[in-house]
DNA sequence: ACAAATAGAAACAAATCTGTTTCCTTATTT
DNA sequence: AAATAAGGAAACAGATTTGTTTCTATTTGT
């Protein structure tokens, strides 16, 4: 029967309990709950709730950013038109109904222990993000890529967390327009 | 006997392990027990530990604040160098054993919940930080000196989270330098 | 020094948390 | 159709959660 598998919509569940609610705040009982999952099933697929979290945030990795690079590469033709794009495309992220900030952010948030698994996790996917932005800097021209994707990476977090605070997606707009003139600097010299 | 009353080291104690440890990971025995305080104490000073989160971050609020533009006040003479002195400030604090990000931005991460008072209060810090930008800003002559805050502001937020993610104070000088071009632009034209 | 408030230690209650196990039903496969 | 696997429901265990209460010691004010 479960061609979503029940293993993948309980990762399903948990992206979606753990970004509302936080890692801790949610109880495995409300999980299996909201899954309609029952608790032997998911202790016969994760050993754990550390696990579970694992895996939502392993898969958060790979779906987001997949989802992210696509409306980018859809968003703009030449690599500084995606570069720009980043911004559109993260505030239709920030309008987005089920948006409560970044799921990694706020999990490093909860875990400060450096050698935390969720920070690890966490990190890559920033480290991954931020090779992305990178590429498209070097892509553009960049003399001084690295430094251009640190600005980028950095105007992205801080839009997320004032989008989250305020719960306003125009935080997106701020940082574009500050980006633009970044990247005009950047590749135009 | 208490000169720094119990209410008070409760409530320092309260911010140093929600600071580290998050709302919702921070047990109240824990929280007793670091503090050397008893559970009657405790309950007679706040009617939960909701209560005490409220008054941790109120408390937070007022002596970070304080602390913040006090330091930034005696990095800068003119409102253009204070301005700057933002981000040499928050660099310090990024370098210090004990930051783990900013305490407002991770309580809403935690409380999700737009009528929480953890929201309210952390939006008002946010708020009151946006405003000493915006007055230095205008000091400082800008024409458009909320369009400045709201960038300021948001530099300062990516920073923090920047700082917090790769555990790397240098974020500061990533912001700063973004801010000067910023602020240039703004203030000579 | 004596009365009154204060606080600590600890037992206690009730709920909730993670994780295990048992029993029974429902699919799937052959 | 019979055998096998899978999953749900729920009881259960043990730890931990927030919050209350009791009893005792200590400090404080007069």
């Amino acid at each position: 029967m479960p061609r979503p598998s029940r293993r993948d919509h309980l990762i399903e569940t948990a992206i979606t309990l753990f970004c509302e609610h936080g890692y801790h705040a949610t109880g495995i009982d409300r999980l299996l709950e909201t899954a309609g999952v029952s608790k032997k099933t998911m202790y016969q697929h994760f050993r754990s709730k550390e696990e579970l979290i694992y895996a939502a945030l392993r898969q958060h990795d790979g779906v987001f950013r997949n989802n992210f690079m696509k409306a980018v590469e859809d968003s703009g033709e030449t690599p500084q038109e995606k570069l720009i794009a980043i911004f559109d495309v993260a505030e239709l992220w920030f309008g987005d109904n089920n948006f409560f900030g970044c799921m990694f952010i706020n999990a490093i948030g909860e875990y400060s222990d450096k050698e935390s698994p969720v920070r690890e996790i966490s990190k890559q996917f920033k480290q991954l993000m931020w090779n992305y932005v990178s590429s498209l800097a070097k892509e553009a021209g960049t003399q001084n890529y690295e430094e251009l994707a640190d600005e980028l990476c950095l105007l992205l977090e801080g839009a997320i967390v004032t989008a989250q605070v305020w719960d306003n997606p125009q935080a997106a707009k701020t940082a574009k327009k500050i980006a633009q003139s970044l990247i005009e600097k950047s590749t135009v010299s």
